[in-house]
DNA sequence: TTGTAAGCGTTATCAT
DNA sequence: ATGATAACGCTTACAA
């Protein structure tokens, strides 16, 4: 009764060391049962075991950490903390690194590269075990170099290299199977919205908008591509720039769904409808998307998913193992923002 | 140059030791430079300057933490790492943390008192130097204790004790400016979505609801005031739920923008528009409600600010100070999902 | 299979 | 003001 407020209460101040002499034997051995290092016999193993119990030893991960080299802690590149995507990655990351007791340790790059390596330069400093990048603005080159000195996990590229598994999610496709949809419902004149135009999955949805248009024998028109920045506020911006250029469009796809959000702020104001007068179609399907009024049409990026794959594979890693990493494909989620093309486009 | 490329590729290697061999002193000297422990000679405090530049030194956190019981490190609880309120939290945590040299350790509650408490042990045994609480579930007594063996920064409640600093937002003057809100636009039959019933934050918003509709001499309906979970969907069958039950409202103030968001869908489902046909207010202000369709008005409460203050006053208590932590007062954001009540409110 | 002893890179306690 | 010399709690050769 005692015992269990008083392990909830004060630091745990039971060492490896008093187990072992509780148990009457030496820390190596208890040290052994930890870790699974060595053959321990199962007398000693049980008496251990009581003592840890009796004792309500909990190992000290610093100690460990210094003694052997591993901290059981995995440092995590996002560009944004806060963010709808990034906020589920992490989501998945935490659940699958904390079940097999490794504790994630989140820094933000802020989209900049150097921002990107003072994280790595920190993460490094705090020892981590291993580094899992989320779709981060560094090198391929660089990457590989990381990977030399750390097991590396990184989102958002192809890319082989001993001790670095890369997770890429087919954002071609996705975009492919957004524009085939709007093109099934009629329409022609589909505009884009872009992303941040280093970011590699803005470029490659980008080419999958282009694919989709050309396979079905429409030419893509610049005038209907806007540059955006994967913010609400680029998408509002980027729709105010199409409509004040006086392009027509029925349709328009946007590279993610925070800037499709705000895509259909703009249109609200100028007063077309969706998905009446215009039809929106998103990409990500982000938390949000699901209750927007209308409810957005979105490829479905399974983001918390990929995060608990990227932990999967950093500890399968770290066991020393060469994990092959199947991202799902890509989905569309049909919800209220597109529907079929009017008869005439409206001039 | 050479080093220059060095420091990024592999880890740091150099130790407290080479330093001192490096500089002709002893480590002590060294580590007490490093920490301002004691007064040192500015001339060997010039040589060991230019040793550690010289070799690239960096301290080891992990020793230092296992040798002086400092790991430089915070732990920080939330109830869910992805949602747009806990994330600009720890954005602001992050920031103002990182600045002073210390690393956040984000933990996720999940709501689930029982997961709150094995976080608090994980922290513990990862030897935080403290921690932080974003609106936990423990109760007051249990935080108490807590602070006995750790500095404790805790949001959400109103709460004094020694090594422990609370940070209350006025939750209840911020839901009483928004009823006020829609009760100066004419709105008589008001409904209210509450938020998770043992979260504190969410019967003071109650209350300031009650509050705000009694100051102005009407009488508070119990057929108005619906149950939620602060999430889209409990707004979205709140709302259900009111229509279904055939109670008049001609507006809607929810406990959180989340459950708006939820409301503002369940309302246009129904084809009653915002704010043409109901008024609808949220709270919390939270990145995407400023893109909502409409764009909803709702009681800004400063998260970020808050995630910094928050660590600030960890800063400050780690310094030992005993700090003083001033949250901002709530500003209600009138955007457009209220107007003016209709004449005749219809049946 | 198990024990002994030497670290791991700092800080802290004494002396001087 | 500065230097030895123990810790800190654990892992890991190396022995036995």
């Amino acid at each position: 009764m005692h015992k269990v407020i008083r392990s909830r209460s004060g630091p745990p101040k039971v060492t490896l060391e008093q187990v072992a002499e509780h148990a009457g034997v030496s820390p190596s051995t208890v040290s052994r049962i930890l870790n699974g290092t060595a053959d321990v016999s199962e007398e000693k193993r049980a008496v251990v075991a009581k003592a840890i119990a009796r004792l309500g030893f909990v190992p000290n991960p610093v100690a460990r950490g210094l003694a052997g080299g591993r901290t059981l802690s995995i440092g995590v590149i996002t560009q944004a903390i806060d963010s709808p995507f990034y906020g589920a990655a992490l989501h998945g990351i935490e659940a699958a690194l904390g079940a097999a007791g490794y504790s994630p340790l989140f820094v933000s790059g802020r989209w900049h590269a150097e921002e990107e390596a003072r994280c790595i330069d920190v993460l490094r400093s705090r020892r981590v075990d291993g580094i899992i990048i989320l779709t981060g603005r560094l090198s391929d080159s660089a990457l590989r170099t990381l990977a030399r000195s750390l097991p590396v996990v990184v989102t958002g590229r192809r890319l082989k290299a001993a001790n670095l598994v890369s997770l890429d999610f087919d954002h071609r496709e996705g975009a492919r199977l957004a524009t085939q949809h709007l093109i099934a419902l009629g329409h022609r004149r589909i505009a884009f919205i872009g992303g941040v135009a280093e970011h590699p999955d803005a470029v490659e949805r980008e080419q999958g908008y282009r694919e989709a248009l050309e396979a079905a024998g429409l030419k893509p028109d610049p005038a209907l591509v806007a540059a955006g920045a994967f913010t609400e506020h680029s998408g509002l911006q980027a729709v105010e720039g199409l409509m004040a250029s006086r392009v027509r469009f029925s349709a328009v796809f946007a590279a993610n769904d925070q800037m499709a959000i705000g895509a259909a702020l703009a249109l609200y104001r100028r007063g077309r409808r969706v998905p009446d007068d215009v039809s929106l179609v998103g990409f990500d399907d982000v938390a949000g998307s699901m209750y927007a009024v209308p409810p957005l049409t979105t490829v479905h990026n399974p983001i918390q998913e990929i995060g608990g794959l990227a932990a999967q594979a950093m500890l399968a890693l770290l066991a020393g193992e060469r994990p092959e990493a199947a991202v799902p494909a890509p989905r569309l989620i049909v919800r209220e923002s597109t529907r079929q093309a009017g008869p005439a486009p409206a001039a």
